[in-house]
DNA sequence: CGCGCAATTGATTGATGTCAATTGGAGTGG
DNA sequence: CCACTCCAATTGACATCAATCAATTGCGCG
């Protein structure tokens, strides 16, 4: 059953942008004014299909999504973690054909936004452009880091990364507090995540808690010594722009 | 010794744009109209710099460039390839501080265009803004397919999926014909683009080669079952965009 | 011919996947 | 409250894959 209304903030994609350069009363009227509908998704939903011709994009307003490839001898990976605020298939705008698709992983609330309208709040202006532009070119950059984890990191060091990386942007989302955050996330989608089994997910996990930087109990993750993590895991945080420049 | 002059058509710019949609004269002249300095780089030389602000954006005219990043270990991934035509860090316009370099595999010719004249380009035509958002949306595209050839595809299918991806692109940029095409890349290079350790790239294309799929003698890859290859690797092109279509 | 670099090979170690079983905890019906 | 069920987490044993170390070969070039 697929919720739809039309009331919903955007507040989560003004907090998202403001991250990064200052957003003016007048670009969150905007961003305000656009319309859009409202869906309410339940965990293993779809928010947009592979091979699917969005004409809207779609916003994460709660809950985490993922980014996911099925190949056609079942295997799973997962492209991208997204959590709230993030604009997920914002490159739908110009791709045109969904080359793999958005699932929930957890129940969450999602707002589409048809791309006509994010045409005109863009003509009105190109400093919003620049932003939508900006938050596509961030995951761009999150991916390359998830590229040379998957190359060059030991399995630990590539789960620490990926526990440092869900930490900030969860921080900046108001959505994490003490080094601690929630994400309710089965090791068996972990495992897809990180190109890894789902016992060597579980070994993985063991390996890192005996290092003391991290506790993860149920859905429960806590950080314990984050400097020591993201010295363990070369994790340099640069690649998430969580920084306010002119852009 | 850097050579620089000012004399550069960017034709393979405007090739490659008019791939996903039609470039219009009055673009093309737009597009040629753009300042910019000429260099040319021997194998090796960096055209981008890791933790630099550009303040202009680097376009690769002829040769092989890299996205890399080194770690403290030493350890080196390439997260992208790039063929001539591309436009490799335009995203700087938008992150402001690279977080990785841009590397001359061969030696090649660039072009680098300041900023502000892309955005006085972009002021006055919104749909080349689209059309150079597209291109770094497409680099995003990429990247996934890499994540999950670096996940879930064995290591042969994993190089003939790169194998097919470089051809389909060296071929859009009519530099590639019947199946043919020149690299000139050692094989630790490409084991830093995989993923793998040089022995490894070493074995898997003794693999490859053994299933008749592709020819790779010196610089010289030949592809001699693409429909084999493609099959063999999962390769779908759809990732790549070589779809000409209203953006 | 001999140098130097890239490609190749062999032997071994270590990391990771697979298969199969067991444990633990939350929810459910009796 | 207890037994039962279901699913996720965990463990053990084993098979494979891939990294490492250490030669050796092949080739272009002075």
């Amino acid at each position: 059953m697929v919720h739809t209304s039309t009331t919903a903030t955007l507040q989560p994609l003004v907090t998202s942008l403001s991250l990064r350069d200052a957003i003016s009363a007048e670009e969150v009227a905007l961003i305000e004014g656009l319309a859009r509908r409202r869906r309410v998704l339940r965990k293993g939903e779809e928010l947009v299909s592979q091979h699917s011709q969005p004409v809207e994009s779609c916003l994460v307003l709660s809950g985490f999504t993922a980014r996911e490839v099925v190949l056609a001898d079942g295997k799973r990976q997962i492209t991208a973690l997204h959590v709230p605020g993030d604009f997920v298939d914002l490159h739908a705008l110009l791709l045109k054909i969904m080359d793999h698709s958005v699932v929930a992983l957890t129940d969450c609330e999602a707002a589409y936004v048809p791309h006509r309208e994010l045409l005109r709040v863009m003509a009105c202006s190109s400093h919003l452009g620049r932003m939508f532009w900006l938050s596509t070119v961030i995951d761009g950059a999150i991916q390359r880091a998830w590229i040379t984890s998957s190359g060059r990191r030991s399995a630990s060091a590539h789960l620490g990364h990926l526990i440092c990386e869900l930490y900030l942007r969860l921080d900046a989302a108001r959505l994490a507090e003490g080094g601690r955050f929630t994400f309710p996330v089965a090791q068996s989608e972990l495992a897809d995540a990180l190109g890894f089994s789902l016992v060597h997910v579980n070994r993985t996990l063991q390996d890192l808690r005996a290092t003391g930087f991290v506790s993860w109990k149920g859905s429960v993750v806590t950080i314990l010594d984050f400097e020591g993590l993201a010295a363990f895991s070369q994790f340099d945080p640069t690649y998430l722009n969580l920084v306010k420049l002119p852009r």
